[in-house]
DNA sequence: CCATATAGGACTCTGCACGTACGATATCAG
DNA sequence: CTGATATCGTACGTGCAGAGTCCTATATGG
């Protein structure tokens, strides 16, 4: 239903905590308890995030989790693909030869184009728009203020 | 995982068949034989799209689809919304009350932000401009204008 | 009347998101 | 050295939504 999930979610919280605080090693619980994301998830995610190279860890008693790279210079694409795998705009991005792509889906062309929209549009928020609570994302000329509510 | 399902997919298949016959009915067997889709599915589909009046039907036999609006007024977010709910790029878009957002969260505003963005791209992008080949589909504002070419 | 087509349900199946659990390993404090 | 704390790696279980099927009713054209 082209929602992130809410490893995307909890990863940005992640993220953005540590982001707030580039030279110090934080654990997971501690990030959990500020905001009551459990524990274990929040772990898993930190993980992964290690694992993808956004974060750098530290074991044992006083460890934790550091955040890799300049907030500035890390994209949400970057993040979501860490989390949750390829972004797929569309089904038939990635193949090609995709059971409803042989040769005569009408859409494909247009689709792609609109997937890559979405991913430049991805590539360009970076880490640092989310966390400064004041910058604007990339040109935000739209005034869709009202009613977000339901 | 910030992916359209199969329904849109065919959605947007189904609505692109019927952009180019304005003018007449077309069954749903059409449709689903030219381009392989399962037919029971594509009904289905196309019974929502009728419901939210995005195609009108005539029923019994010569009966069909027929698209109900000019592709250049069917925005895409109406089409998604359509077929597959509200668009929701984060968990904590349409409640304002999330177990996550409850005056901690850091990323709230930032991200709904980012929210409205993805949102107005989707209300800017048309069936015409999936339609129609040559189309550059919707510069709304998204960013990123980098020459995204075949 | 009969064939064809949609209308509108209810229904099953499957995969993934989400959360949990356990053992191993590495570091610091005593 | 020993214990406490933290990550690391992996594996498991549950619940829900996507994906597809089926059935009956209804309207139209021949």
């Amino acid at each position: 239903m082209l929602s992130l999930t809410k490893k995307t979610d909890y990863a940005l919280i992640a993220m953005a905590y540590l982001a707030e605080r580039p030279s110090q090693f934080c654990s997971a619980r501690q990030i959990s308890q500020e905001y009551s994301l459990p524990l274990p998830v929040l772990m898993n995610i930190l993980k992964t995030l290690n694992h993808e190279g956004l974060v750098v860890s530290t074991r044992g008693a006083k460890g934790g989790y550091k955040i890799a790279d300049d907030p500035a210079k890390v994209s949400l694409a970057r993040l979501i693909d860490a989390v949750e795998g390829p972004i797929r705009f569309v089904q038939c991005v990635g193949k090609g030869e995709d059971d409803l792509c042989v040769g005569s889906c009408p859409i494909r062309g247009p689709v792609l184009k609109l997937h890559r929209k979405l991913n430049d549009f991805l590539e360009a928020a970076t880490l640092a728009d989310v966390v400064v609570p004041g910058t604007e994302p990339a040109s935000a000329g739209v005034g869709t203020e009202s009613g977000v509510e339901t």
